[in-house]
DNA sequence: GTCTATAGAACGATAGAC
DNA sequence: GTCTATCGTTCTATAGAC
């Protein structure tokens, strides 16, 4: 899938169509758009898969009702579906899931609006599930945190050359096993963190020390 | 800057120069062709913000000679310089950041190869602080952990709609300040956190509970 | 040095033959 | 229904007038 390779963008229909062996019209007319193909493509993939992390989600909190599920197994629902297809298809998802993470920080409003389409229910059960684990934190510091969280999750879906370069060999970003395992300790570290102070208010720095006051003149 | 705007990809020089108010032949004149104009303006701008990142990382360290960093106070030294810039610039960093956030999971070699080369030495210089601050760590889960840090901030940096979808407009991604200070307090406690065994090795599971096996079967 | 004009190729989409 | 051929547009890059 070339816009995994490449990204949305750059991928273009005529490519497209030459890997697949197809003929440059076979896009519009089965699909209508490159858009449309996008969402084609997005659907395919995502509708099953939401379905098994919500069967997932939906097992944890019959085992621990009424209390709340600890935020790691939600994050398991969460993230081990992934790893599962990654894992049983090898290539097809080590493709798409390059994808995947891309389209959180996709520039295109059109674009962003066809993935948001497949997450936003997925989103809001799990952010239901994970505010219930988190009742210490202020509803706004809670998102910022589910946020930092579904970004670490997007970098390692998508950012695997950085790893790569970072650890200077050290950690294989294709094995995304290890990658969600490791991300459910860290992500549930930040999330039973206690709440900082408000940010508007005086001076809530979590460590003491050195002042700062840098001022930029740069542009 | 349209390559904030739209992305670098469908970014094209036609656009950039009329929104410039100059004609489509002075960007290849100037600087020779799309990329090097990328080039130009991540140099422009990060060449400054690193050099105030390291003097900042710089007087942590000697304040707290010969002992670790905190890490939290080497994330602020990462992070605040980019919130303090984005203060006092308002229009042209709120733009720029969305750029240096997506250009973590650019697609094209060449040009993640232009982003890493003005983050390269800032990765090693900062990476290194961050060691000597959580010797618990095995060498292979440090790096994922940086790596879910760089992602939050990436994410925070270039995914403000999506921060708007999910908190139903509670939280302002625009406001730098407060994501910093979240993220800052997220990750610190991300890094504290126990290593986890190896996932090789048995079972790993930081909570209990039920067992998963979903096998991908969607393509 | 800075512009207009345009080359040469690739783009998404479609009309119309079969 | 699936193809070829091509539309009209847009792309990056450059040649050449001023």
């Amino acid at each position: 899938m070339l816009f995994a390779e490449r990204g949305y963008e750059a991928a273009s229909l005529r490519a497209i169509t030459a890997a697949a062996g197809a003929n440059l019209a076979s896009i519009n007319y089965h699909f209508g758009s490159k858009e449309a193909l996008l969402r084609a493509v997005m659907a395919r993939r995502l509708v099953p898969l939401n379905l098994r992390r919500l069967e997932m989600l939906g097992r944890f909190e019959a085992e621990y009702d009424p209390a709340p599920v600890p935020v790691e197994n939600i994050l398991r629902a969460l993230l081990e579906p992934i790893s599962s297809a990654a894992r049983s298809q090898e290539g097809s998802w080590q493709r798409f899931r390059l994808l995947v993470g891309r389209m959180y920080s996709e520039p295109t409003p059109r674009i962003l609006a066809v993935f948001w389409g497949e997450l936003s229910e997925i989103a809001g059960r799990f952010q239901a599930a994970i505010r219930r684990a988190c009742p210490h934190l202020p509803e706004n510091e809670f998102y910022w945190r589910v946020h930092f969280t579904v970004g670490a999750m997007a970098h390692t879906l998508s950012a695997g050359t950085l790893l790569e370069m970072l650890s200077r060999g050290k950690c294989d970003p294709s094995d995304l096993a290890e990658g969600v395992e490791r991300l459910i300790a860290f992500a549930a570290a930040g999330f039973r963190a206690p709440a900082t102070e408000a940010p508007g208010g005086a001076g809530g720095r979590p460590a003491e020390s050195g002042r700062t006051g840098p001022q930029g003149a740069d542009s």
